[in-house]
DNA sequence: CCGATGCCTGACCGATTGGTCAGGTAGAGG
DNA sequence: CCTCTACCTGACCAATCGGTCAGGCATCGG
């Protein structure tokens, strides 16, 4: 790392730190959105410094390369998604973890629909930098997960679907409202989608998936 | 139009236009290989015509410009698009016309799968290129099928579940298959989706959708 | 035989690409 | 004061970008 710590930054401006740090996330954020709409081939340095408001030598002084700079947007989205990674057991309810399961994959599209359509044109691009992480950690949690909802159709709480496809049904249509966006807004005629149409949505979903498996909704959740 | 009309080709090769045809054919494929892999702004017309085995002059010389060719390109995939847009009305049968829809959808995914990514990269992108017909042919279409839903709700032949949302399930739960197939595959740990597999999923969505939004399965698909 | 016509392409163009680098600035420690 | 260190940037570079163009080529009607 050519990068200093950060207790070394306390040097320019008002005394701390801060505007490293503010630059940084302008550049993070620039770039999020740059490599989002073009991909990694399609997005230049300069669209990126001049979304930022930094000299393209700067912006490259901070991150060392394009390269580095969208594997490190990588790496920060991946980390989000693993901040949501839960692990379950086969004791618990499967109406509430598939319910959580479709709120939090909602809330993360919705909360970063950049990072989400960075990811999207990464795999579009035949996943060039994340190769070992689908084969490696997402794989395993996948599977993970998979053998958990075999046993609860074992014991007959829901019905006996292929949990991987199941699991892919819920990552496509929660990813739906992030990467596509720019298609749910023309067709319904909307500016954005507000607070209370994604959690409209997110009702949907919910229903969609727990009568489509067999799963009984939670106790408070019955009526509605 | 630039392009001489197709009964002036006689001429080059063995004595019909096959060369140029077949030249059309191969750009065509390389191009969209490419855009759908990095974008209208990632790709490149020395890359395109590489793999096309071609000069870029060449390309060129057939297609005029590198967005003539990129829209080119959208209006086949949208042509392909609307040749399964189908009407129905409102006396069919919702579990018949539900399942044409996924099993149509996911055929499309399967058979045009560059294509499929190079729609999701025009739409990550912001659909700049297909602002006009989000917003009308297809947002149409969206609003004619979500009435004859609602038509199918009020007469108790399904859930009173939002239209427009259970087609965007649809949509993206396809589509997931052939824009994300990088991730499908490394997270299978498979080479390819073999049509056991597609048959497979094909099954898996119909029966989810039907059941979640409480339509009954045809009479011959009661079993399995 | 003759242009005429249309297919094809190497050479080239200005613009843009990611990246380098020398040098400038400013505060901290001696 | 000077030096050191980290922050910052305009000027520049080779490579590549989309696109042009002059001219070679083969085949045709005459």
């Amino acid at each position: 790392m050519t990068q200093c710590d950060v207790v070394a930054s306390v040097r320019t401006d008002n005394g701390n730190g801060a505007t490293r740090e503010r630059n940084e996330r302008e550049i993070l954020a620039a770039a999020e959105r740059v490599f989002a709409n073009h991909g990694y081939r399609g997005a230049s340095l300069a669209a990126i410094a001049a979304q930022a408001g930094l000299p393209k030598s700067n912006l490259l002084y901070y991150m060392g390369s394009k390269r580095g700079l969208y594997v490190r947007l990588l790496e920060r989205m991946m980390a989000r998604w693993n901040a949501l990674l839960d692990d379950i057991s086969a004791d618990d309810d499967p109406a509430e973890v598939l319910e959580a399961f479709i709120r939090s994959k909602m809330q993360l599209s919705r909360r970063h629909p950049e990072g989400s359509r960075l990811f999207a044109a990464e795999i579009l691009a035949g996943a060039p930098f994340l190769q070992d992480y689908l084969r490696g950690d997402l794989r395993d949690w996948v599977q993970a997960r998979a053998a958990i909802f075999r046993q609860w159709a074992e014991r007959g709480l829901m019905d006996p679907v292929d949990p991987v496809w199941l699991i892919f049904l819920v990552w496509s249509a929660t990813q739906h409202y992030a990467d596509f966006e720019a298609q749910v807004l023309g067709i319904t005629g909307r500016d954005a989608l507000s607070d209370a149409d994604v959690e409209e949505i997110t009702v949907f979903l919910t229903r969609m998936v727990l009568k489509g498996c067999g799963v009984a909704p939670r106790a408070d959740e019955s009526e509605r």
